[in-house]
DNA sequence: CGCATTTCTTAATCTACATCATCTTTCCCG
DNA sequence: CGGGAAAGATGATGTAGATTAAGAAATGCG
């Protein structure tokens, strides 16, 4: 089952008896989505809460002068979406793309709201998921005012282990906030160091 | 009444009748802050929105350097609270100092959960004010990111206008990212371009 | 399997911003 | 209102990371 690895996530904040986990499960709807296909175009407006179970998205902003900033990843077992867009539901700024073909579970807006009423435990568990990003996007504005670009590797690496040796440079220097040929020098500098 | 201007912030959300009023006004506390004095502190549970009526208070972090980080400002009619360690209850990265003497209303978060069930549409304005500091910080990563010194300049100047001739430079340069030294400079070279 | 496209590496040069030092100006508290 | 501290200006020098260019390696798709 697909949907272990959802229940796991959920139970590490909130307890399930079956019967809850079966309203719970009825909400969703599980998705295949294919390598470079977009679920989230920025101006649009969010709809849905996604669920990684295989695979791996990532969230971005472009700039404009057409460059593109990654904000998110989202390895099996994590969630994604544009959350103010998602909360407001107005335009969102973020665009959601498969980086391969991946496997995830989909829990709309609108089913988000009738589990609140049929199981209102899951207003704790979501309000936790805000609550992360909300501290994510804190520490991320002053990690890059006040680290080296080193220093910001080291800590996608801590929250990323799985993405390390796995993902695109240019993906990871994107998120880091440096270019890709920059990334490339300064982790050949890093294992030259460790040598 | 410095609670017009409260008033006035509030009713460009939700309507309130009189009684409303009433209840949300007894809910709040006047607090008097003298310059450099902090009503915040990192690692500390943030138990109150502060809600600034004259003066100024800014909210910064402090890297492992030493150095601080100023997040954002609240001169008259804003709101500012670690939004993080509000909701969560746990302890922050903010400190909140005021820059001047400062005049200001106090929401408690314990009468703020009150007000929800005495009137339970200030959780759409509370909502409205999540909101808010979640797309400032969403496009506040991006922009530092993506924007030259000079660019996140003005846009602090569109954010905080009255705020542009009226706070030291330094707490600018620190908002915007840079030393007080290369901002002091930047400014100059800018007052050139445009003569 | 093989070719095209994307990704990665390395090097030279460039630039935005930091750091350090010194001097001047402003401001605030006794 | 006067003196001391904080803030600001300006110059010289240092550096993290960008840009451009070009070749090498990897990868995905027909």
């Amino acid at each position: 089952m697909p949907f272990d690895l959802l229940l796991n996530n959920v139970s590490k904040y909130i307890h399930l008896d079956s019967a809850e986990k079966e309203i719970f499960l009825s909400f969703l709807q599980p998705k295949h989505i294919k390598r470079k296909q977009f679920i989230l175009n920025d101006g649009e407006i969010c709809k849905n809460s996604v669920f990684v179970t295989d695979g791996c998205l990532r969230g971005f902003t472009v700039d404009k002068n057409g460059i593109e900033h990654v904000l998110s990843f989202a390895p099996p077992g994590w969630w994604i979406a544009d959350m103010y867009s998602l909360i407001s539901q107005k335009p969102g700024i973020l665009n959601i793309e498969a980086l391969e073909d991946t496997e995830s579970i989909i829990l709309s807006k609108i089913n988000q709201e009738k589990l609140y009423h049929e199981v209102p435990k899951f207003e704790r568990f979501f309000r936790i998921l805000t609550e992360n990003s909300l501290v994510a996007n804190q520490q991320r504005i002053v990690d890059n005012m006040s680290l080296t670009a080193e220093e910001r590797y080291s800590i996608f690496c801590k929250r990323y282990p799985t993405l390390i040796d796995h993902l695109p440079q240019k993906q990871i220097a994107s998120y880091v906030g440096v270019t890709p040929e920059f990334f490339s020098r300064m982790r050949s500098e890093m294992i030259r160091k460790r040598a």
